[in-house]
DNA sequence: AAAAAGATTTTGATTAGTCAAAATAATAGA
DNA sequence: TCTATTATTTTGACTAATCAAAATCTTTTT
């Protein structure tokens, strides 16, 4: 059985290979997103070796087994089923519920998450709009694409917010700038980094290319 | 901060001072409570001692400090609120959830744990008939016990009926389920989860166990 | 009151997870 | 290519929680 500290080591690695794409996470960002020292990150790649959940490769970094993504899976699924809920059932708003499901996703037990999923309808997105991994292990991977690759006059719609801080996530809520809303790209000037978006209500919001870079969308045919 | 272990070893020692009113719990017992040696047990004293949770009294037992016995209702409270919602939401059987519980109770926050509450309607007993303590710690100490406690041929008193559901209330006055009533349990069938109660007049009235744990009572020698 | 039984404490050891700081390897810049 | 910078690993140390087994108290029995 793994420690909750290995299922959350597994689940950010998991985490880190969808964003980037990579194979091999380097125990510097594996450090950096657990908070912990590098000594401790890559001490605990060697007894995650040793329990079969990667491969280590030194100097280099981790890449998940098969054993160990299925965990991972889970766990994101997990996550992602909590948070949902935070919101849906206790009427949490979706920039506060992070942390929570943090937590709550080490201590729930299979057969109270599948009730739970039951109880929610079997959502296949979170608040977010990430995709929910299915009780397999599968992912729905979305073409989705970052705001700032989107030309001038498209109508788009936001799929999901890749940032879980506070501050961003509070002001995409009250922007819209949520899951599901319906924009036109009114403004792009890539010199001056900055993109201008309005509302199907007229309203306009503008973002750096930084932050338009971490609300993901796809084209919309109006 | 306290860890899950220390939450659970504060908790185990209220249960136990709570069931049999001793205020110096000995540390064969909560050994055994906790599934530790009891050399575990004398250590951890310890270390709750040091960090103001109990008081330890060699070779005699702990008890609860202020700030001891404040955590350990606090457990309380999230383990009989949470057992309340696997119940009453997730639809599970009121036998099968304590062990959940017992891993949720520690990853739940104080926000979620409060919005829990609301959502359930602020219930002031758990699936088992249990009284949930408040948030400020207190708990509403009874001796009675549900009616579906009891077992066949036992005399009882009717001490109180807790629910709130009007349509409950007005059959119970109407089958003289009032505090003070005298009956007897004159049969009990746990598979058809069924209660058959008789008044000193010979009259009979039949209690799904839903219900006789809504009604607490005493025993009472004829 | 001495011996036996039972409970509690001590001792020494182990595992998981962590840090600080020194050592080493890899990469980039001049 | 040689040096400076950056990333990674090693080393030594620490805390929490645990066990097994020996030592020490207490209580009960004879």
């Amino acid at each position: 059985m793994a420690t909750s500290t290995v299922e959350n080591y597994l689940k950010e690695i998991l985490v880190i290979t969808l964003d980037e794409e990579i194979s091999k996470v380097p125990m510097g960002q594996v450090a950096k997103v657990l908070g912990v020292t590098p000594g401790t990150a890559t001490s605990m790649a060697k007894s995650l070796e040793r329990d079969g959940w990667v491969r280590y490769f030194p100097r280099v970094g981790v890449s998940l087994t098969r054993k160990g993504r299925k965990l991972a899976m889970n766990m994101l699924r997990r996550h992602r089923l909590l948070e949902t809920f935070l919101v849906e059932t206790l009427g949490f708003d979706w920039d506060e519920i992070h942390a929570e499901a943090e937590e709550l996703e080490h201590a729930i037990s299979e057969k109270v998450l599948e009730k739970l999923d039951d109880f929610l309808g079997r959502p296949r997105f979170d608040p977010h709009g990430d995709p929910i991994p299915t009780k397999g292990g599968l992912i729905q991977q979305i073409a989705s694409k970052p705001l700032s690759d989107f030309e001038k006059d498209t109508n788009i719609r936001i799929e999901s917010i890749v940032d879980q801080n506070k501050e961003f996530l509070r002001f995409a809520r009250k922007a819209k700038l949520i899951p599901g809303e319906l924009f036109k790209i009114i403004g792009k000037e890539v010199c001056a980094d900055s993109i201008t978006l309005k509302t199907s209500r007229g309203k306009l919001v503008n973002l750096g290319f930084r932050s338009a870079e971490k609300v993901l969308a796809l084209p919309y045919e109006s």
